[in-house]
This record gives C-alpha cells, sequence and structure tokens, in this order.
DNA sequence: ATAAAAAGTATTCTATGCCTAACTTTGACA
DNA sequence: TGTCAAAGTTAGGCATAGAATACTTTTTAT
C-alpha cells in the first residue's frame, strides 16, 4: 500500500530516537523508545510495525529493533540536522536552549537533504570570513 | 475551552489566506479563502468558526470575514516571515522556487516571533559584512 | 520454575480537517 | 418587486494519525 511514500514527522522523530537508543545502549528497547518520545509502551508496537512496513525498522515481535540500512540513513540525517540546527539556534542566534532544541526539531524536517546542504554551506562559507564576527558554534563543529 | 491555545499551522495558513484575499481584495470571501487553500466552500465555515472562537477573526454567518487585531498581527507576522524565508531559500541559497516556497511554508510556523526576529538581525549583519559576498536578495529588501 | 519486567494486542478515544449534499440567504437585475 | 444564481451554511460522514487503556503473552533473571 504505503510501502515507500514519505514519512510524517512523527515517525521521523521515531527513528532519530532509535538512533539514539542504539547509539547510547547498543539497542532499542521498546520501552525506551516510550519514554524517550513521552508516550505509553502500548502505542509504540503500532509505530514500528508502520515503520516495518516501510522497511525503515526490522522487526520482530519480542525482538530487538533495529534500524534497516535505508532506516539508518534517514535517521542519521535527521539527528545530523537537528544537532546542526539546534546549535545554530542556541549557540549562533542565542536563542534559549529549550527553544533552539524545539525549533530544530520543526525544521529539521521542513528542511530536504538539499535545502539543508546549501544552508550549511552558506553557513561555512560565512564562518570562513574574518570579518563576521560570528559566535564560535560552528567553527567549532568544524 | 480552547479559546486561545496556539493555532495549528493550518489555522495560521488560513489567517495568511485572509489577509491576502483583504489585501488584494478588500474583503475576504469563504469562497475565495476555499479556492485559495484549494478545499471546498463548505470546510471554510468551520474553520472560520473555530477561529472566531479563538477571537483571531470577527465572523458572523453570511457577514464579511474580517480579521481581529490579533489575527492581523498573527497574519501579518506569518506573511512577513513566509516572504522573508522564501526570498532566502531562493535567492540567497538558490533552491528550486517551488522548494523554497515550501521549506518557507514549513519554517515559518516552527519559528516563533523571537527566533525569527534573531534570524533576521543575524542575516542583517551578514549582508552588512562587505568580505562576505552574498547574494543581493537581501540587500534588495532593506 | 516462577515472578517480574518487557513487549504485544485489541479496542477505544481524540483531534484535525476534509468532503458531499441538501438547504438557506443574499443580492443583482429584469 | 420577484426570481434565480451565486455564495454561504449545515449536518453527517469519513479518513488519518497518533495515543491511551486494559489486558495477554513472552522473556529474563533468580
Amino acid at each position: 500500500m504505503d510501502e515507500h511514500d514519505q514519512l510524517s514527522e512523527n515517525l521521523e522523530d521515531y527513528l532519530e530516537a532509535i538512533l539514539e537508543l542504539q547509539t547510547k545502549n547498543t539497542v532499542a528497547r521498546s520501552k525506551d523508545i516510550a519514554e524517550r518520545l513521552n508516550i505509553k509502551r502500548g502505542s509504540v508496537t503500532g509505530m514500528l510495525k508502520k515503520l516495518a512496513k516501510k522497511k525503515f525498522v526490522n522487526y520482530e515481535p519480542y525482538g530487538y529493533v533495529t534500524l534497516t540500512p535505508e532506516g539508518k540513513k534517514i535517521a542519521s540525517e535527521i539527528t545530523h540536522r537537528h544537532i546542526f540546527l539546534k546549535d545554530f539556534f542556541f549557540r549562533v542566534l542565542k536563542v534559549d536552549e529549550e527553544t533552539a532544541d524545539k525549533t530544530a526539531c520543526q525544521v529539521e524536517h521542513a528542511m530536504n537533504k538539499q535545502t539543508f546542504k546549501k544552508f550549511r554551506a552558506f553557513l561555512s562559507k560565512i564562518d570562513a570570513c574574518p570579518h563576521c564576527d560570528i559566535e564560535p558554534a560552528l567553527k567549532q563543529k568544524k
């Protein structure tokens, strides 16, 4: 049916959460996903099945959840955008941290790969300019 | 009940549309709102009532729809953000126009007033730097 | 072997937002 | 001034998305 259409923001957040847990705890457990996303355990299963049908996670009942290569690719991209954007909002624009995080969490889904790439390139260019006294955030990252 | 909680992106788009029509045609007609948003006439009424309950539009059956001061404030902000962001994506980042518009339409809802203001200020600062050879878009706007 | 922890299932709920179709109001103009 | 088309409204239905609840089943650790 909808094997491979675009993910909703919400499903992208699931992938992001799974990647984070996978990285931190080696495996992503259903319970931890629920905690991270502030939802109840029971709600997670359905979403995992949805992600499995779209081939973004490997899912078997009572087994460990892992990202497929495709899922991992997306999760990494989103995560990367999140970190970059939050950093930009927080350290460069000096928005308070919570807002920076929340804004990043929205914008990360709004920009496609191309657009994000160009945005990053734009900022590097500025970063390289000795006359623009840009906050150090971006410089640290390179 | 939910008199004044935050607007959904969708309702913000309604306000944006109403402002645009109001500006272009002096009044915003239900039919034109429907056309602009690509939905059926019947669907508009319910949304107008919702906006009226939240005090963002003045609505009376069969009367003209107008924005309340509060509604107008929001609509203007959103519109302003849209124009600015689209311009940034299109003219500065050189993303294709459709994508620029679509991205702006998402991001305009994601950034709050403060964040957007800081973003704009950031870009002006860069714009003023003689060494950063930034595209002319921003310069034209000031 | 068994109890507790984790995961799954099925059903229900809520929220948005759209459509259709039938109906009402309005207003232009003959 | 009566009529009729256009604009607007209403009600009911539908779809989607996501989450909660109240279980049952499986796994794991003792």
